[in-house]
RNA sequence: GCGCCCUUCGUCUAGCGGUCUAGGACGCCGCCCUUUCACGGCGGAAACACGGGUUCGAGUCCCGUAGGGCGUGCCA
């Protein structure tokens, strides 16, 4: 069968790294095995979601180069979540209750400090229609939860639940659900929580496999016993590790210059930059400049997801970068180059692409080549620079004129070895560093690389 | 507080009782290449959280301690 898989953001936010992992896990997964990626909004919070946020994560994900084979929208699945509300009442497995979010928070107080697990009592399933109608007579409207399997016993007193599962990144999990409370389906408003939503779309999209954060694995429990109460099939779940700070501190919590739309502008980064380092820490497999995510994907396995939290340093994404760009060919790039005004054919490409941190640092390069440079120098590089304008070969140059010219120079003067280096490449580049001077000295030109030189020598 | 999970070089990790004088990757350091900086090539330093068991033998199994993550919502 093949593998349906699903990424379903709340759009009340940017996404960055870590859901980036998420979805990618899925997508990857799921074009592993030949099957389809679907991008569900979770939006059924009307008031937090907005379209803003529809499309800068479908822009974050089209950018990283994930396509979704579907895309679904939760705001418009209220019928089906509403038949299974039905369902689950008339199962018995939905009951009203009337407490307010204060009486809840006060109880749960009390059972923390007596040492107990806070888990809702169920007090309203010992509600009598009498008690019902009256609270509804006082205008309060119940909201509804959820009836946890407790194995046939009294709901009073729950037995030990377990709820096992295979996870496939975390092997066998066992998760009793008596410590668990009965979770709230709808709420007074008639509004449907998280859980309902994603189990009956779960089940209505025929996802195989859900890939999520190792934040999800108690929901999964309850959600395992929620499908069995719909009477529907449970896919498979995997919870990955998740992703921390140097600090330790979660990722959301830094989300300004962290989001995928700052890592893209403000920084500057690769797609595969992002979605190597997304997929590859905090897994044994070694992260590596990899030029595509179908390249990725055969490095991509759940099995390899550690089990502990990985930490991630931001600071890493530059150097990786650099190493993701040395691996792009000019037919990967030209499009770009061009784009920018940075297309200064193959041979450019060729000679500065180990030397970039950030794409846009081609157009530096570009300029240096075709544009004007502005050189700084010290005095006593004069007579270098001087002997440079006389040595100065005649054209047609190439790779190897530029030795040529330092041989003259250094025959010149007595210069040699950085003393001879450094004020050439400082005055025909204008840059104390970059990329060898042998294919950068035929891409500048005789005509420039002697203004420049004259330009210095003063 | 309670529950679940986790704890090997700076970081991500391999390791599933003897083959571990603990392997790899990134980073770091050095050397080479380059008569330059960088790129590249080669090499080096660098770790089993602690304490008890079990065993002929423990990084590997068990218990405890410490530390970390997650959950414990009418958030997702």
């Amino acid at each position: 069968m093949k593998p349906v898989t699903r990424f379903a953001p709340s759009p009340t936010g940017k996404i960055h790294i870590g859901n980036v992992r998420t979805a990618l896990f899925n997508w990857l997964f799921a074009k592993a095995g030949g099957g389809d990626f679907i991008l569900r909004f979770d939006d059924t919070d009307l008031t937090r979601s907005k379209p803003e946020f529809v499309e800068a994560i479908e822009r974050d994900l089209r950018w990283l180069g994930i396509g979704p084979d579907r895309v679904e929208f939760q705001s418009k699945r209220f019928d089906a979540y509403q038949a299974a509300v039905d369902t689950l009442i008339a199962a018995g497995r939905l009951y009203p209750a009337y407490e307010t979010p204060d009486e809840l928070d006060r109880r749960r107080k009390r059972q923390r400090t007596r040492g107990l697990p806070p888990v809702y009592d169920r007090a309203a399933l010992k509600l009598t229609g009498e008690e019902k109608t009256e609270l509804e007579a006082e205008g309060r409207k119940p909201h509804w939860r959820f009836l946890l399997d407790n194995h046939g016993g009294d709901p009073f007193q729950p037995r030990p639940t377990p709820v096992i599962w295979n996870d496939l990144c975390r092997g066998e999990q066992t998760i009793d659900l008596s410590a668990v409370s009965d979770p709230v389906l709808v709420r007074e408003d008639g509004t449907y929580l998280y859980t309902l939503p994603s189990v009956v779309d779960d089940r209505d999209m025929s996802v195989t496999h859900v890939i999520r954060g190792e934040d999800h694995v108690t929901n999964t429990a309850v959600q395992l016993d929620l499908f069995k109460a719909l009477g529907a099939d449970a896919p498979v779940f995997a919870h990955h590790n998740l992703l921390t700070l140097p600090s330790g501190e979660g990722l959301s919590k830094r989300m300004g210059h962290l989001s995928i739309e700052s890592l893209r502008e403000e920084s500057g980064l690769e797609p595969m930059t992002i979605a190597v380092a997304a997929v590859l820490i905090g897994t044994s497999e070694a992260v590596a400049p990899y030029a595509s995510l179908s390249e990725l994907e055969t490095h991509f396995d759940l099995a390899k997801v550690s089990r502990a939290p990985a930490k991630f340093d931001p600071e890493d994404l530059s150097r990786l970068n650099g190493r993701v760009l040395q691996e792009l060919t000019y037919a990967d790039v030209a499009e770009r180059l061009e784009a920018v005004g940075a297309d200064g054919g193959e041979m450019l490409w060729n000679a500065i692409r180990g030397n970039l941190v950030r794409f846009a640092d081609a157009k530096d390069w570009f300029d240096v080549v075709n544009g004007e440079v502005e050189a700084e120098v010290e005095a006593g590089d004069a007579p270098v620079i001087a002997a440079a304008v006389d040595a100065l070969p005649a054209e047609p140059w190439d790779d190897a004129t530029f030795k040529t010219l330092a041989n003259a120079v250094k025959n010149l003067t007595g210069a040699k070895g950085k003393a001879l280096f450094m004020p050439l490449r400082k005055a025909i580049t204008g840059r104390a560093s970059g990329p060898e001077m042998g294919p950068l000295l035929p891409l500048i030109g005789r005509e420039k690389v002697i203004s420049r030189l004259r330009a210095s020598a003063q």
